[in-house]
DNA sequence: TGTTTGACGGACA
DNA sequence: CTGTCCGCCAAAC
């Protein structure tokens, strides 16, 4: 096991921890996993994820409230089913952001 | 093995 | 508000 591994693991139990009808951001998750200045990790590890994977990837999104993700559709629709809507393209964290 | 890319974020123009 | 620049670093090439 590397370090890598190890970051990518506390990336996915995070990101699992993140409550229905919340989202949180990619380096909320960063600090989090204890990779601050990382973002951008986390967005790999995310990336990276396994087709049938249970992880709720769809709630986290960049600091701006938008969906960065290849797939925003799909994360714009999951977000939905849960009352999480966007706002002229942006996702209200003051309201929204899951506060851990 | 060297270089480029990119699901980031914050600073600045 | 939009756009650029930089630090960051695993993956992809």
């Amino acid at each position: 096991m590397t370090a890598i591994d190890d970051v990518k693991e506390e990336i996915w139990q995070w990101v699992a921890a993140i409550p229905p009808g919340k989202v949180a951001t990619y380096g909320q998750i960063a600090r989090l996993a204890g990779i601050p200045n990382k973002p951008r990790m986390v967005g790999t590890v995310l990336n990276h994820l396994p087709a049938g994977s249970k992880l709720p990837w769809f709630r986290v999104i960049n600091s701006a409230g938008r969906l960065s993700s290849p797939s925003a559709d799909r994360q714009q629709q999951h977000l939905a089913d849960e009352g999480v809507h966007l706002l002229n393209g942006r996702i209200n964290l003051k309201l929204y952001q899951w506060d851990a």
